[in-house]
DNA sequence: CATGATACGTTGCCACTCTCAACAAATCAG
DNA sequence: CTGATTTGTTGAGAGTGGCAACGTATCATG
């Protein structure tokens, strides 16, 4: 338990000034004086010194049309930017983003088979390397952020282990970071699209959200409780694909019988419809297009566990909204009443009251807004530690 | 997002001064220097002030080998306290809880059938009635706290639902405040039992704990997920009693069929012992004395059931301690490392690695030091939103 | 038993941050 | 144009923790 001092009070405003602004968007200086309850002048001293570190900007005022003095506008700079790495079975995608939330750039890199840590660290380097003339003039780079498809132990970022990619501990930010030179955070990508979801999504503004993510190769999760993304001990909490809900002795890609993951799959949703492939936008529109029996059958019975998982998590968390991604987002949308019906029957009236399903928002900028996010942290907590570019001052420095 | 001005940096430093007290005990000055990384003079002056509010004492420095000046030992008073209430079926519970964390006294008042919600508030107001003399005389009460079986509305303290005691949507806190001029909070038992595990009991320290009760009528839980107690948006987090364990049709108290409730029974594990009744205690010595294969069979089964419910707490959470109280505790006791390769072998092997089972250790005064925490939780977030009470000052009052 | 080393409490001064009040500026209503 | 309203700006003020110097209590050493 740490103490608190002056600086700690100045550091906490800035960050509070900073989130603001890049959570909610842009707004005037008399909305950052309501929201955060400090005086006129303090907001004024706070947004001169975010202003001075290049962090945001402000613009004229809005034409409202309401008497009084018009305040200004805070927002953003355009040119704080995080890089966003997620690297896949079949491709490692490299994202530009905004801290106001904008995606300029994704870059996604085929692989013919799934990359090594070695292969994606390179790709990832290699292809920010041809960004970085870019990058140094019209951005400014605050970190990497990187969004694994595995457990990622929280502490030093260490990949313990990535089953559909093959990797197991692997020292994937230390590379990254050597490779690049720039700061590298990672985390599992179902607990970045939760936080996702949560500030620029479905979610926004909640304090518990349970996001579900449907994958090729599994189903991942991750949480929002009390405002708060949730990494248990080590950060390999959200593992929702292997919660048991039936008994069926069908294994999952971890060897556990009768688990969600084991049961609801999109191979078998696929296979129904007599498609090879089709990504998670395709799959919904076939699922809904289709009157088949054998894919009404299917999709029934994923569904049926799909609830029964829901409802587990629905009884132990007592979510406000419960997100669902990938192609479990298809098996809500073929009949959201059903869904939420199974899931009533086996959830308990009072936490089955407040919660709300609904499918993801973002769609395919979701997990490098997340992973940018992952970057963003360390800004966002202390916005002065992030001194403005060396190169501003170089003339200074005596020779 | 509030802003901070140097009034909460003061409010802030007593509270986590305060805190570190009542949750870790006496600790000298210079130890509280290390721990809150504040200077020798501010320590100073905030246990100062802690001292002028009559939370802490100051005693002579222990005796240690060492070199140095000694440093004053600083202890919360004997003197503040709070009442703890628990309404069960067969009885209402009254206790004065030191913020020491003892548990000066503990009166079971029994009942013949299960209290009506005003019965029990008289009850309770009763008892502390006669406890009055004794409470204005050599304590200073803070308020009290109800331990509810059943769910409990965060934000007020309404009870939803507490379907053992058959209460419906009881404004039991306004009902206890008018009845005794205490301020009364309320909050689920199991939740209380688990934050009570948690900073007296089995998980002292610990930021990532599950705690799951059994009792006569049912199972309940809490969690700490980083640090904080999780209520979910309404504050009926926790039920793991409702989880689907198995595909059976029995159903448990909500009529929600193969839940870890239904399954995982008291009554089924005395009627295999052939007994009537027994508490906690005396069911554990029980099941470990017998070797009938009826009850082996019967313990074995409930354990598997137990084992998945744990697995899939575990899988989702990332806990580092999972505490089983009443006689989930027996279950455990009986064959830990059955019940441990059990959740082994449905868990994912990075949470599972971190994971800890263990028995509640606090027992019989589990709810008294959870209840009582919930009303210390005020004058702990605030130290000096409490002023001492106005008789010591009476006599400067101008006639 | 005297001396030095060590650790810690105490004191007074300083730097920092937020608040407040007074004033200035920019808008709308009439 | 005038008044009301809202908000930015400025300078003074209060409260906080940090810090350095000094005082004090213990142990170790001879």
């Amino acid at each position: 338990m740490q103490g608190s001092s002056h600086d700690d009070v100045r550091r906490r405003n800035l960050s509070v000034i900073l989130r603001l602004v890049h959570r909610d968007g842009a707004a005037s200086r008399s909305r950052l004086t309501r929201l955060t309850g400090l005086n006129r002048s303090t907001i004024a001293a706070l947004v001169g010194e975010l202003t001075d570190l290049g962090l945001v900007e402000e613009r004229e005022p809005d034409a409202t049309n309401r008497v009084g003095r018009p305040s200004p506008i805070v927002a953003v700079s355009g040119r704080v930017v995080a890089l966003a790495v997620n690297p896949e079975i079949d491709a490692v995608t490299i994202g530009i983003v905004g801290l106001d939330g904008s995606v300029h750039r994704r870059i996604r890199y085929p692989t013919e088979r799934s990359p090594s840590v070695t292969e994606a660290v390179n790709i990832a380097a290699a292809v920010i390397e041809g960004m970085r003339g870019e990058l140094e003039s019209a951005f400014r780079v605050v970190g990497i952020g990187v969004a694994v498809p595995g457990l990622v132990r929280a502490h030093d970022g260490l990949v313990r282990h990535a089953p559909h990619l093959g990797w197991v501990d692997a020292p994937l930010t230390e590379m990254l970071e050597r490779a690049t030179g720039y700061p590298v955070r990672a985390a599992n990508d179902a607990g970045l699209g939760a936080m996702a979801e949560r500030y620029f999504g479905a979610g926004r503004g909640m304090a518990d959200v349970i996001y579900l993510n449907g994958g090729a190769s599994g189903i991942g999760g991750g949480m929002i409780v009390g405002g708060n993304a949730v990494g248990g001990v080590a950060g390999y909490a959200g593992e929702f694909g292997h919660t048991r809900v039936s008994a069926s002795d069908r294994t999952d890609s971890a060897g556990i019988a009768g688990t969600l993951e084991a049961e609801v799959t999109r191979r078998e949703l696929l296979d129904a419809l007599g498609l090879v492939s089709a990504d998670a936008d395709e799959l919904e529109q076939a699922l809904l297009a289709s009157d088949s029996p054998a894919v009404r059958a299917e999709v029934d019975r994923q569904q049926g566990h799909l609830a029964v998982a829901l409802a587990g998590a629905v009884n132990i968390l007592n979510p406000q909204l419960v997100v669902l991604g990938g192609f479990l987002a298809a098996l809500h949308a073929v009949d959201p009443e059903r869904l939420l019906a199974r899931v009533s029957s086996m959830a308990l009236g009072a936490s089955f009251g407040s919660v709300r399903i609904s499918a993801a928002e973002l769609g395919s900028n979701l997990l490098m807004i997340g992973a940018a996010e992952l970057a963003f942290e360390r800004l966002l907590d202390n916005p002065n530690g992030f001194p403005a570019p060396e190169r501003e001052y170089r003339e200074w420095v005596s020779p």
